[in-house]
DNA sequence: GCGATAGTTAGCGACATGGCTAAGCATGAT
DNA sequence: ATCATGCTTAGCCATGTCGCTAACTATCGC
């Protein structure tokens, strides 16, 4: 089913980057143009715009240009196939934490001989 | 804080791998050798060790080796991480989104002046 | 011991990623 | 018109990723 999902390959991939994570949460606080997120990260130009458009082909932010500037914003429900994966995943694995239990415990105890 | 988190880094480049995805999910089922987890993937085997320890890197899966057989079995718990800082974002997103609000009121009220 | 089974290691090739510089627009200010 | 600003494109380089095969080790069953 979601085997395959490329938007969540995609969302998962845009985030595993530290660069990429700190643009988000700067851009959480406010719209910015480019320059504005290259400041912090001590990257030139053309690199933070190749992480911008990793971001944005993932969904998480959307950019418009007003004149020369590039004006990028968060798109917030972009995060919500990952929570529903997360809880998907949690609900599965909570389900069986009783086989499980038994299991990591006996790991756990090979592990510490 | 957490901008810089490794941990992170190595969760969601572990997640954006459908292959590795359908590894989790399986495994979320119950516990499984190598080679079971091999078979519905269609991957050769050492393509799919590769993928397991990325798995183990990121702290998704634990595995041990009962003579020749290793057995891998998720940890339920290695997902808090993420979770939290999803938590994190949408909190500060959803505070913007009311800073944003109120300062629409405002306008709007300057306007209506 | 012998052969089948389960996993591991080494190393290759194609391609993606993440950084850079240099040069090229397009727009805004003077 | 000219120059500075802000972004964009092209292309280079080092490294990482993901698949494979081939060969190896280690165990289990007989």
């Amino acid at each position: 089913m979601a085997k395959h999902d490329p938007d969540l390959s995609l969302l998962f991939h845009a985030l595993a980057d530290p660069t990429r994570r700190s643009i988000l949460t700067r851009l959480a606080e406010t719209p910015a143009q480019v320059t504005d997120l290259a400041g912090p990260t001590g990257l030139r130009l053309p690199t933070v715009m190749r992480h911008l458009s990793v971001l944005e082909e993932a969904g998480l932010i959307s950019t418009s240009k007003d004149g020369r500037i590039r004006t990028c914003a968060i798109v917030p429900e972009a995060l919500d196939p990952v929570r529903s994966w997360l809880d998907e995943q949690r609900a599965i694995w909570e389900a069986r934490l009783d086989r499980l239990d038994a299991f990591v415990m006996n790991v756990m105890k090979e592990r510490a001989e």
